[in-house]
RNA sequence: GGCGCCAUCGUCUAACUUGGUUCAGGACAUCGCCCUCUCAAGGCGAAGACUACGGGUUCGAAUCCCGUUGGCGCCA
């Protein structure tokens, strides 16, 4: 087929961005770029509400963020818009009403009541049920509704002998016998089109030819079939992506914990391991290879290759790789402009601050740089930027005590003398003085550390002293001798 | 209730299409050792899956077929 490839993601802008949609969107993505095809973002608002404008912003922030880059749809005009469904109205009753014209299509009057009762009814017999409501009115009845003000919806008419079938390229042969399905809504009785409805014209008007989404409307697609046939226009391929789920194996939701794509990027996850990461979540390239290129991934990816089955999410793997992506994936320069807002939003350093420190600052993110799971992480460093830290009891508990004082209170004068207060000279410093006193160096290393920097865990003592500077850490240890000779006496 | 989808270590997965090379491979997490001033990072290693269960097909099944169970979802 030498037919362009174009695919597409549809969020509705009421819930808000999260990974599970991420990850739709990514795999769409992938597929665009490796068939160097389109990939479209069209926005499902259909329930117009004043927070719609908000979230759909929200949308294209995460995307922006991700560097999912779409070829149509908001802010990238092609020739098949709008890209907003609630700018489409007018399209979706021309469709409905061609529909309505050859009978395919009929309005259905019944009350929300009656079919609640007519499903319940039919539960409790064990039968299924399919509401179906063609010529089950006379004339009059429907008149006597229309003048008790019933606003009806418009069902289809499901033709009831037709097998449906279709090739999923991810779960294969999937079939449906139309008689399962009940005549379902297209137009709602608010005058606005079903999921369903929509999506098919759209798809179509779109020249989308590739339909890649949750398994969650693997259930649509026999009706979705129904109206493409019912249209006498092409159906698309479709892929149904299997379901991130939570621990607890429900589907995941706000409520069990699913976070929003931005929170991410608050919190210093790097787009490109979270996108490493999500793109293992269902998918693999088959063989050992796991840590991949975004070239890497459009290269490998295939549809085919999806996995089947649901998947857990747990955050553990995104953690080591997006530590390992700080370490290993990003140059020095890069690392350290992602690092900047997180010194300026944490409030460990002013944007003044940090023009003016800039070098010293770098060093200090450099030696944290390993032992960063997540940018936020730098808090960590706290006493690197003031004197204001929590001391941890444990640490304490451990390391200050008569016999730390005595040694840490003797060698101050010797970390006095030392003209140049570097990693270097300090390390040479302290160890001849252990030496001289025949005791270890970690003797002195540790309780000095703590009364340091309050913490037991940590980068190299010497260079985190260098970079505290000599009166600053002459202070801290001043300051508890001093305190704990007052506690004790 | 009907219908649809799914089922390999705790988690993500490989091998399933084309049955034998697999007494099931990798990664994360866990544990141990090494490095080391601590914590990370790094190196090495261990443990961890009778391939949900039960049948069948076959000389041979994680791989093919059927059923059961469980999970997820659609119809409201």
């Amino acid at each position: 087929m030498n037919q362009e490839i174009r695919v597409r993601i549809a969020p509705s802008p009421t819930g808000f961005f999260h990974i599970g949609s991420a990850r739709t969107a990514l795999y769409n993505w992938l597929f665009a770029r490796h068939h160097n095809g389109k990939f479209i973002l069209r926005i499902e608002d259909t329930d117009t509400s004043r927070s719609s404008r908000e979230m759909t912003k929200i949308i294209l922030e995460s995307l922006g963020w991700l560097r999912l880059d779409w070829d149509e749809g908001p802010g990238k005009d092609g020739n098949y818009g709008p890209y907003f469904q609630s700018e489409r109205k007018e399209i979706y009753n021309d469709y409905a009403h061609r529909l309505i014209k050859e009978n395919k299509a009929y309005w259905c009057y019944c009350t929300q009541e009656e079919i609640e009762k007519e499903r319940t009814e039919f539960f409790n017999k064990k039968m299924n049920w399919q509401h179906r409501c063609r010529d089950k009115f006379s004339t009059e009845e429907i008149n006597k509704r229309k003048k008790a003000g019933i606003m009806p919806a418009l069902r289809f008419a499901v033709p009831l002998d037709k097998k449906i079938t279709f090739t999923d390229i991810i779960h294969g042969e999937v079939e449906k016998e139309a008689a399962d399905i009940e005549d379902f809504v297209i137009m709602k009785s608010d005058g606005m089109p079903t999921y369903n409805f929509a999506c098919v014209i759209d798809d179509f008007l779109m020249k989308i030819n590739y339909v890649i989404r949750g398994v969650e409307h693997i259930a649509n697609t026999p009706k979705q079939i129904l109206l493409y046939n019912a249209f006498n226009i092409p159906v698309p391929d479709f892929a149904h992506l299997p379901v991130i789920l939570g621990k607890d194996k429900k589907k995941l939701s706000k409520r069990l914990g699913a976070r929003s794509v931005l929170e991410y990027r608050e919190e210093g996850y790097l787009s490109d391991a979270l996108v490493n990461f999500l793109a293992l979540l269902g998918w693999s390239p088959g063989g050992d290879e796991e840590i991949m290129s975004r070239e890497r991934m459009i290269e490998l990816f295939s549809l085919e290759r999806i996995n089947p089955a649901n998947a857990i999410y747990d955050e553990t793997k995104l953690d080591w790789l997006n530590n390992h992506y700080i370490i290993n994936r990003i140059d020095q320069v890069n690392f350290l402009n992602q690092i900047k807002p997180f010194l300026i939003s944490t409030g460990l350093v002013t944007e003044d601050d940090y023009s003016n420190k800039k070098e010293w600052l770098d060093r200090i993110c450099l030696l944290m740089r390993p032992r960063l799971k997540v940018l936020k992480d730098i808090t960590k460093a706290r006493y690197f930027f003031t004197d204001d830290f929590e001391y941890e009891p444990e640490a304490l508990k451990k390391y200050f005590n008569n016999k730390s004082l005595s040694l840490v209170k003797e060698f101050k004068q010797n970390l006095e003398s030392i003209k140049f207060f570097d990693a270097k000279n300090i390390e040479e410093t302290l160890r001849d003085y252990c030496n001289s006193k025949q005791i270890k160096a970690k003797e002195l290393i540790h309780p000095l550390r703590v009364y340091i920097t309050g913490t037991e865990a940590g980068p190299g003592l010497f260079e985190t002293m260098e970079l505290i500077g000599k009166e600053r850490c002459i202070k801290r240890i001043s300051k508890m001798i001093e305190k704990y000779e007052h506690g004790t006496d």
